[in-house]
DNA sequence: TCAATTAGCTTGACATCCAAACTATCACTA
DNA sequence: TAGTGATAGTTTGGATGTCAAGCTAATTGA
């Protein structure tokens, strides 16, 4: 898997193996949840920031704002999103997870421990705290 | 960014911050070179396995052969993707980059560098060392 | 007060994606 | 060696994702 090519030294690489596998990983696990990557997407984001407005859930998500006002209107419509109003400033609008919608995320969050389990399975724990470490800092810069 | 939520001590949760603000990076510079996503993410394996299986490239990219189909058509028409066939079984069929789509994932790979050379700019050369040791027991086990 | 900006929505055109049905090939076995 | 079942790839139909561009309502600021 990792010896057909050349040496794969490179950290560039390593970073991008692994992000292929993840994204194959989420891919295969949505499937059959009868929910598309993308609303799996918007739970995902709304259940660690809560409230947000559509704006920022699509910066987040890396999408227009035209994209997500589809998919916010058929998650609403399974009753797994809502809008509310902003009253600081009524140009826009504030999504959040209904009871429901935290549920799913509940869910799908379990599997991303468990997978996160097995994969640093071989890590010792030093490797991991390290491994902890790097991310906190890759993840202010980026 | 991270601190308007709970303390995120969690490693799934880096990861999964991790993964996310990668796929919208990746997401914003593929928008814009006249490829989509998914063509991009061909281009990306290929680069790096050569010539594979339709079959297995679906595979790796979590996706279905039906869809693999159209989209190495769209690229086939575009002259940056060839199949050729298999010998040793020929029910099978080999894809693999032209030039031209060799080219595309030499100046995207670049893109890749440039950019964990800038997230990974406050790690000290222990860290990185980890974290290259890390991301290869756990690409092996994944 | 009014022009410029911003947030969200709508629309049109195209790409993605899956499941299911289909063809061609292979592998195994009786 | 004929036949059965499995596998690789393609096609098709229907739902969804995606963007750009244009629209309305609200805000900002000159």
């Amino acid at each position: 898997m990792a010896k057909e090519h050349r040496p794969n030294s490179d950290l560039a690489h390593l970073i991008i193996e692994f992000y292929e596998k993840l994204s194959s990983w989420e891919h295969g696990v949505v499937r059959g949840t009868g929910l598309t990557p993308t609303q799996m997407h918007v739970i995902e984001v709304l259940g660690v920031h809560k409230a947000l407005r559509m704006k920022e859930l699509a910066e987040r998500m890396g999408v227009t704002t035209g994209t997500l006002t589809v998919v916010a209107d058929k998650l609403e419509q399974r009753g797994l999103l809502r809008r509310k109003p902003n009253t600081e400033d009524r140009r826009s609008i504030l999504v959040e997870l209904t009871d429901a919608g935290q549920e799913r995320f509940l869910e799908h969050d379990k599997l991303h421990h468990d997978l996160t389990h097995d994969i640093t399975a071989d890590l010792t724990s030093e490797d991991a705290a390290c491994l902890e470490a790097c991310l906190r800092k890759i993840n202010r810069r980026f």
